[in-house]
DNA sequence: ACAAGAGATTTGAACCTTCAAATCACTCGG
DNA sequence: CCGAGTGATTTGAAGGTTCAAATCTCTTGT
C-alpha cells in the first residue's frame, strides 16, 4: 500500500459555480468584455451589455473573491482578534461592535475576519500567521493596554491598523477612534441636575487602573463643578464584586441623605447601586437618580438612563480611517477621532414625580425567536 | 482630462512579501522544492530541505491565502452572520461563541467571517453574496427562529452549514448544537436541594415564546417531581422588564414563605429576583437560594450561581461537524448534539449557614487595561 | 473610395500556488 | 559498462480574474 500521500489538510469538496468564462462563452463574448460589463459598463456596447447581464443573472455569476484578491493582491479582509481569555470575552461592547464592523466595511466590498489563540501570550503569532498569508489587508486593535506590543509589532511589519481605543504607548499614533467618556458621564450629570436632583455622586473603580475609567471620573467631576454642583465625598470607588458596591453605594446614598442621583462608570455598577437602592428601600428615579453607562441590556431590562456609545459612528470612522490607512494616505495629524456618546434615557431618572408625566420603563415582552442567550 | 477610469473600489496600496518564487531562487531550487518541503517533507532531501527553511524563515515566507485557495477552490473561512438590529445584537454569549469558533476553526487552518445587513429583512441577499463569491465555504446559523428561511435557501444552493440551536423548521436536519436547558435547571434544581433548599421555584418567560426558555421550565418542572419537591404555585412567568419580574419575584417568595430556592431562566431575571429579595430584606443565599442562566459577566459581579453553556465544546463540536459536511460525509442520522451544560457555583446557593464555610462571592479588583465596554 | 480615428471587442500576460508529469542523477545487477 | 529502477528535482499546466496591448469594425472627412 502505497499510502495516499496528501497533506493533512482539511474541508475537502467545493461545490461548482459560474466562471467569468462560463459567462463569456454563454454570452458569446470573451472574458474581457464580461469584466467590462461589470466594472467599466460605459465601454460595452448596450446591446453586448444587456446579453452579457442576462446571461450573469441567469447563471448566477459572481467574480470569484479569490482569484480576485490574488490579481489584485488585495484581500479585502480586516483582521480582528477576538480572545477567549482575560478580559473582552465578556466584553457585552464586542458582539454589538463587530456587528457595525461588519456592516461598515460591508459598504465598502471589504469584510470582517475574527481570530484568535487560546493562549493569551502569543498572541502576536495569530497577528503574524493573519498578516503574513495575506487572508487580511489590515487589523483593527481592540482592548489596547498600556505597553501594548501590538501597535509597534505592526507598525513595524507595516501592517496598516486603527484602534477603538486610543493606544497609550504612542501619542503620536492618532488612527484611533475613542468615545469621550468625560463627556458621557458629563451629559450624565447635567441630565440629573434638569431632572431636579440636587446632588450628583459618582461611582467607579478606583483610580489609577484604567485610563478610561479615569476618563469617565473626571467627566463628572467637571461637570459638577461647572455646574455648582457638590464634589466632596461624592464620588465613591468600589471594586469589582457586589459587596463592595453595594457599601460603598449605601455610603453615598446616606451622605446625600437619599436624595440625589448617582452617576456610575458602567451599567453593572449601577445594578449594584439599585440593589442598594431596594435594601434602603427607596425607590430609583423618584427618590434617587441612577445612570449607567454602555446602556447594555442590562440597562434596559433595569430601566436604567445610561450613556451610549455610538458604536455605529466607530465602526464606520475605524473602517474609513483603515480605508486611508491602506491607501497609504497620510494619518491625522492632530489626533484621533474622540466622539461624544449621548444618553439613553430611561425610568431611573425620572425625577421626583411632581405629578408630572414620567418617562415610562418601556416594558416588553420579551422577543420571540430561539436566541441561545440572554 | 481623460479621468482616471478606474473602478470606484477600494483598498488601494497593498505591500510585497514574499513569494514561493522568491524562496525558491533564494535556495537555489525550483518552487515545487518549495512546496514539497512545507508539505511532504520526506519528498525532499535533508540538506535541501534544511536551506529551503532556512531561507523561508529568513523571508517569511508563507503561502498567500488567495492563491492557495484559488488552486484548490476552498477558501478556508465559515461565515457567521451578525445582526445590527433585531435580538442576538445584544446577545451576550455572541462575543464569547465567536471567540471559541475563531480558536476552534483556526486549529483547523480555517477562520471565521462575520457579516451582516443593516436591512432586517434582506439577510439572504447577504448570505447569497458570501456564498457566490466563495469568500466562504459554509454557514454557522445562530438565533434559527421557526419558518427561518436560510436553512432552507442554503439546502437549496447546496451550501453546507450547522446550526448553535435546533433548526425547529426540519426536525431532518441534524447538523445541529445545541445546549441541555433542561438539563442544566434540572442541575440547577439538583445542586439547590443538596444545598439544603426545601423548595425550588421557578422565573422565566411565559410559555410558548420560545422553545428554548420552555424547555428549561420543563428541565425545573421535571427535576422537581423527580426530586419529590412541589411545583404547584412555584412556577412564575414574567416578562422582560424589571417591574414584572420583581412582582412575580415577590410573589415566588412569599408563596415559599422567604426560605427556599428560585431557578431563572436567565441571569437577568435572576438579578431582577435577586432586587426583590433586596426589598423583602431577604439575604441571597442564606435565606433564599438563586440560579441564574449563562453565567454572564452580570452573574460574576452579583456572585450568583449560573448554568454555563460550553461555549468551548460548542464550538469544537460546530467547527467539526461543519467539516465533516464540507467534505460530503452523511450527517448523523439520529439527531444533532444535545451538550450539557454546567454549574458555576457562587455565593447566592450557599446555603442556609449553619457555621459551615460558605463559599464566597469571588471578590476581585477591576481587571486593568482599557477595555471599552464592561 | 480611402486613410484616419474612434469605439468595441479580443488576446496575452500576470497574480501565486499546487498537482501531474517529465527530467535528471545515481546506484545496482547482469 | 549498460539498462533498469529509484529518489530528487524541475517543468508545464491550471485555477479565475483583471490590466495592458492588440485587433477588429465601423464612421467620417476629404
Amino acid at each position: 500500500m502505497a499510502g495516499t500521500d496528501l497533506p493533512a489538510s482539511g474541508w475537502g469538496g467545493g461545490s461548482t459555480k459560474a466562471t467569468i468564462d462560463d459567462v463569456a462563452s454563454a454570452a458569446g463574448v470573451s472574458r474581457q468584455t464580461v469584466t467590462n460589463t461589470l466594472s467599466y459598463p460605459h465601454k460595452v456596447r448596450a446591446e453586448t451589455r444587456d446579453r452579457v447581464r442576462a446571461e450573469i443573472q441567469r447563471l448566477g455569476y459572481r467574480p470569484s473573491a479569490a482569484a480576485r484578491s490574488m490579481q489584485s493582491r488585495i484581500s479585502g479582509a480586516l483582521g480582528i482578534e477576538l480572545r477567549t481569555l482575560g478580559p473582552g470575552y465578556h466584553n457585552g461592547l464586542m458582539a454589538p461592535l463587530l456587528a457595525e464592523l461588519s456592516r461598515a466595511a460591508g459598504i465598502r466590498g471589504a469584510h470582517m475576519v475574527t481570530f484568535g489563540e487560546a493562549t493569551q501570550e502569543s498572541s502576536l503569532a495569530a497577528y503574524e500567521h493573519m498578516w503574513l498569508t495575506r487572508r487580511v489587508d489590515a487589523f483593527v486593535l481592540t482592548d489596547t493596554e498600556r505597553d501594548d506590543p501590538r501597535p509597534g509589532w505592526l507598525a513595524e511589519q507595516g501592517a496598516p491598523f486603527v484602534s477603538f481605543g486610543r493606544v497609550w504607548n504612542d501619542p503620536a499614533f492618532t488612527r484611533w477612534v475613542d468615545v469621550d467618556g468625560g463627556a458621557g458621564t458629563s451629559l450624565a450629570v447635567e441630565h440629573c441636575r434638569e431632572r431636579g436632583y440636587e446632588q450628583v455622586a459618582y461611582l467607579g473603580w478606583q483610580p489609577g487602573l484604567s485610563p478610561v475609567m479615569d476618563d469617565r471620573y473626571a467627566g463628572w467631576r467637571t461637570a459638577c463643578t461647572a455646574g455648582g454642583l457638590p464634589v466632596d465625598d461624592l464620588g465613591g470607588t468600589c471594586a469589582d464584586d457586589l459587596g463592595s458596591v453595594t457599601a460603598e453605594a449605601l455610603s453615598l446614598i446616606d451622605v446625600m441623605g437619599g436624595r440625589g442621583a448617582v452617576v456610575c462608570a458602567t451599567d453593572l455598577i449601577a445594578v449594584g447601586v439599585h440593589h442598594a437602592l431596594a435594601v434602603r428601600g427607596l425607590q430609583v428615579g423618584r427618590d434617587v437618580g441612577l445612570v449607567g453607562f454602555d446602556d447594555s441590556e442590562t440597562a434596559r431590562l433595569h430601566g436604567l438612563t445610561s450613556v451610549r456609545q455610538p458604536l455605529d459612528l466607530i465602526a464606520d470612522q475605524l473602517v474609513l480611517m483603515l480605508h486611508d490607512a491602506f491607501r497609504g494616505q497620510a494619518a491625522p495629524e492632530t489626533s484621533g477621532l474622540l466622539l461624544r456618546p449621548a444618553l439613553h434615557e430611561r425610568g431611573s431618572t425620572r425625577g421626583h414625580d411632581d405629578g408630572r408625566a414620567a418617562t415610562p420603563a418601556t416594558p416588553t415582552t420579551p422577543t420571540t425567536g430561539t436566541t441561545n442567550g440572554d
